[in-house]
DNA sequence: AAGTGGTCTAGACCACCGG
DNA sequence: CGGTGGTCTAGACCACTTC
């Protein structure tokens, strides 16, 4: 049965409104310019404001628009290159770090990553929390488990909390020697307390990077780092300048 | 998940909701299990199906449940590790490569391709398509941009189009030496073609990772490779078995 | 044909930001 | 305060799968 592709499905409104949009960003707005709101928007289209919002989430969730609540929508800048795997027998903290140490405390961590540290559920471990700027903005949050075993010289003395203890436990790191340090990357939402040092609402998207850093043949320290989705681009090796995704497609058939 | 009402609580209605069918998914469900359909969880809860269906679809999004069209929602199971960077000295198409050739053809690439490669924007290079399958279902579909530059033996006679020439293009790859490969992972939304080869419906959101191959000190190919971002955990090194996130969330404060 | 999730509407009110 | 995006409702119809 050769032809018969009479019928055109039509595309969802949303998805057909998306393609408009972001051909008019391309082509007749700039980077920081302010959309008219949507109930305007909607209206100029002639579609309820829930659909338009089902299109503006979608090019918001591909970086190309930024929306804040009092505020506006306004298209967003390319997504920035945040180097992930640079060098991978470099501790956290050490130079180059991009992170800033935010404080430190001592608790029983998730039952998850207790198994992928190789200690009791009930143990304890140091939880560093820190963060990540790039540009002036906030990227990533962190929250970084260190197993007491992998910094057995850590005096309670130095600090008993706060960034000066996490500078502690990062240094105390340092004495370690780093074999190998291995990565994942997956999809989630902000929690709250995440979502807050982002500068997102909850439910944002973010990016969950975990990676297990390896000392003596074991997992010496387990970090979980949420990098904003939205303005990310997560990059492993030198990545510099390369920026393909998201441009007019000019598909090949 | 018993008889339930919302208590009056200042979050949002759709994120409590979330919280508590998370709960109910540890706890009282299994993998595969069927959830009751949407309208009869909203009446349940007493919100609105637009409101419960902003909670599935971020349940969803985390990996936790699965919605099909005319089927029904099921609880996930657990996102299965990809492996994505496992050597960094190896082309494509060569052995313990998980890609399956589909077709290839010759033709313009996208701007932005065409500048990553260091080619003429006019000028046409190999594309080839493959895709991959794992624990039986598609996870993630590649367009491989091969400059005829790096494959100049490859000779007109070999196929003219189809997965054998896919299989001509990527052995010839292999005469080159590698040196190294940088890739780079965003957020994205799956274009039509690709969700139908990834059995999502447009729009779906996925993760976008582009790979370079440097070899003699040039991008002698680039990948753009869309993976299901519901279902898979991008890994970088060994991570294998090791499973962090998405737990019950003990946090430490 | 029956039942599922996906799309869409036309309203309403709320939370937040700025002047 | 007025204007913005964020949440929520109670419907309707559509596309798809299964029986």
């Amino acid at each position: 049965m050769g032809t018969t592709q009479l019928e055109p499905v039509p595309e969802p409104k949303y998805w057909h409104l998306k393609t408009v949009l972001s051909e008019a960003l391309d082509s007749e707005f700039s980077v920081g310019e302010i959309l008219p709101n949507e109930r305007d928007l909607a209206a100029r289209f002639g579609v309820a404001r829930a659909t338009l919002r089902q299109a503006l989430e979608q090019l918001e969730l591909e970086g190309r628009l930024q929306r804040r609540r009092g505020v506006g929508t306004t298209v967003a800048p390319p997504r920035m290159g945040v180097s992930v795997g640079t060098d991978p027998h470099s501790w956290p903290g050490g130079p180059e770090d991009a992170w800033q140490p935010v404080d430190c405390t001592t608790a029983v961590p998730p039952a998850a990553v207790a198994d992928a540290l190789g200690t009791a559920r009930e143990e304890s471990v140091h939880t560093v929390r820190r963060s990540r700027v790039s540009h002036g903005r906030p990227v990533a949050a962190e929250l970084l488990y260190v197993p007491p075993s992998s910094v057995p010289d850590l005096t309670g003395i130095d600090a008993p909390s706060g960034a000066a203890r996490a500078r502690a436990v990062l240094r105390e790191l340092q004495r370690l020697e780093l074999e190998r340090q291995d990565s994942a990357v997956e999809l989630g939402s902000a929690r709250a307390d995440d979502a807050k040092e982002l500068d997102r609402l909850p439910g944002a998207p973010v990016l969950v990077v975990t990676t297990r850093f390896v000392a003596g043949g074991r997992t010496a320290a387990l970090s979980v780092a949420t990098y904003r989705a939205d303005t990310c681009r997560l990059t492993f090796g030198d990545f510099g300048g390369v920026q393909v995704h998201h441009g007019p497609q000019a598909r090949a058939s």
